[in-house]
DNA sequence: AATTAGCACTCTCGGGTGTTAAGTGCTAAT
DNA sequence: ATTAGCACTTAACACCCGAGAGTGCTAATT
């Protein structure tokens, strides 16, 4: 699969290993030493100095200092994800814990979000991060009006991603229940399914000339309308267990833990990474693979939850390069995985999209 | 005002004033040696020595070590806030920002509260905060059902707080639209201006009795209203500038910065205080005057913006005990009133609430 | 030819020590 | 009542030293 395979005997690769999970669980430089208190590995620590120097000069490990040992380069991390990882199981707490979310069927998707949010956290002990995607300028496929009292009445749309808006409208001038059916029809016949930027003149003059004696009523309800398909739900992005990273020796460092803080205020940062990702397999972004400067010390973690073709929201993990992969691959597959499934279940329900805000 | 403020001599005072001002400036201690340097001053610096020994005595004061110079006790801070702190001025910078956003007229409330607190942190060099107020249970005024397409219809609710609220139903079995008319009266008579809680079995048989063909459509129908009555929107509360923190010495300590992030996160607790706070005064908490034990070296500044008789939103300021007072309640104070204003006359426009979510 | 034992070397970490600078409290003089 | 002067306390910093961990290299062993 990768060209790093063939470069390495398995030797190598079991050393490579070993070392790898030792620093992911305790987070401590890797010696010669302790390696040969390993069962599989029958060599003598001199032998594995020789492997670690190799492995060094390959690219994979490297030494924080002289007299230290060995700890994984992110090629090491990269190599590791890719090839040598070892399946998580997910003991049978934690499957409980992640089936009671998902068989809970809450029925809002935000909040189901901010549990899995929180769930991922405490699970694997890392800052969790939940996205709601963006919602980018919709076309409306539909209108009604409703009069709600002599003031005003609502505009209700149907949009082309099924939900429904709604506004309310004052009106200037005492309009009649007849000039409101006309708006109605008029919006129906002239405003459905375009594209709100190229909403031209002459469409304009058009439907001003259909409601003439209510023309007043025309601009306001314009207003709404663009606004309503312009509401670009910008993308909302949210943390859980922040203060879980502080435990992790990597982030002890005031000025580490800083930069760190600083990407995670940087929200529009991460949702751009977000929304730029595989839609379909786990993201998987170690250190410098990201473009963001202050994240060379982080690891990140995530996928997408799709329902159908379109997608609903992502859940993910951030924490140190030194991250323990395995676990938090499983946990993040397997919930995104329950969670799509929950939401297809509940479309089997309801055609459109039940509950929206 | 205070009695306090009868113990201290204006000699006393003057001291006081001028250590805490010179220690929210600096952050580190202060002596008697860098007092005499101040021209207000006219003591040696034995005399202003003895001044401070009383003023710690008397608890206003307090020594981190015997060598060190005096820091402000949070009995200090309190006296200042109450008595001493000169107002602060806004530069014609911090003016022209602060203007800036509430004349932008930003439609919509979230992104007005987003940027406020974006400005506020940054103006200020403190974390911000901004709340949305929790909206509790609800009660519905009226309804409307509106058929969109053979499968299903919109049931549109109009809740006593004048927001709108609206459920797509499907349809297990088609109804035709003398049903729905019929659904929409007995809604209208039965389930109006009701606390939800209370909906009882006879009311329920009540329903069923006046829907008689249609009773398949009851229950779904019920469901909804209820989960709409009761969707509280539990308050949400939002942080900008966290790492602005980290700058201060007084975070420097990965403990105390620790217990700061856990508070943090813990937003529950943050949007109770607020929550149970004063409405119209802006609110002030010095270390531990807040009930919350991981915020003892923190103080917390806010202020709710009302739009006539109710809440809309808070925003405020959480930093170190040694905060920038002055600066910090002038600036909220200004942003505050001017955002309730920008609302009030937004709402000159129109009686109901436009645009919600 | 591969492996291993042995050893000199390097580097960090923690503890101990001495010095410096800041600031105090007290006493006696003004 | 105020102040000058002085002895005292303490944190902070620099410095040194030894212990411990781990390495790379060489020579011996399998």
């Amino acid at each position: 699969m990768h060209k790093e395979a063939y470069e390495l005997s398995e030797r190598k690769k079991l050393i490579l290993r070993t070392i790898i999970d030792a620093y992911i669980a305790g987070g401590e430089p890797v010696g010669s030493k302790f390696l040969t208190t390993n069962k599989r590995i029958t060599l003598s620590s001199a032998t594995i100095r020789n492997e670690m120097a190799e492995l060094e000069e390959m690219g994979y490990l490297t030494q924080p200092h002289t007299s230290a040992g060995r700890i994984p380069s992110e090629k090491g991390y990269r190599f590791y994800v890719d090839s040598l990882m070892r399946n998580y199981r997910l003991s049978s707490d934690e499957l409980r814990a992640l089936n009671n979310l998902v068989q809970n069927k809450i029925s809002e998707l935000d909040s189901v979000l901010e549990y899995a949010g929180r769930l991922v956290s405490s699970l694997t002990n890392y800052t969790s991060l939940t996205v709601k995607p963006r919602t980018d300028a919709v076309k409306i496929l539909r209108y009604k009006i409703l009069k709600l009292n002599s003031d005003g009445f609502l505009l209700i749309m149907i949009t082309a991603t099924q939900t429904v808006k709604t506004k309310y409208i004052h009106m200037t001038s005492a309009t009649d229940d007849d000039g409101l059916i006309r708006l109605e029809r008029a919006l129906n016949e002239l405003m459905c399914d375009i594209d709100m930027n190229t909403v031209t003149m002459p469409l304009m003059m058009q439907l001003q000339a259909q409601l003439v004696g209510y023309d007043s009523q025309v601009s306001p309800v314009m207003r709404c309308i663009y606004e309503a398909a312009n509401e670009s739900d910008s993308g909302d992005l949210k943390l859980d267990g922040v203060n879980r990273l502080l435990q992790y020796p990597e982030f002890n460092n005031i000025d580490t833990l800083s930069s760190m803080l600083e990407v995670l205020e940087r929200k529009e940062d991460i949702l751009d990474v977000v929304s730029k990702s595989d839609k379909r397999l786990i993201n998987i972004y170690i250190g410098n693979e990201i473009e963001l400067a202050a994240m060379r010390h982080t690891s990140l973690v995530f996928k997408t939850i799709s329902s159908g073709s379109h997608v609903v929201g992502a859940i993910g993990v951030i924490g140190p390069c030194r991250m323990d992969y395995s676990k938090v691959i499983t946990t993040v597959e397997y919930l995104t995985l329950g969670i799509a499934g929950m939401i297809s279940d509940e479309e089997e329900d309801s055609d459109i999209y039940d509950g929206y805000e």
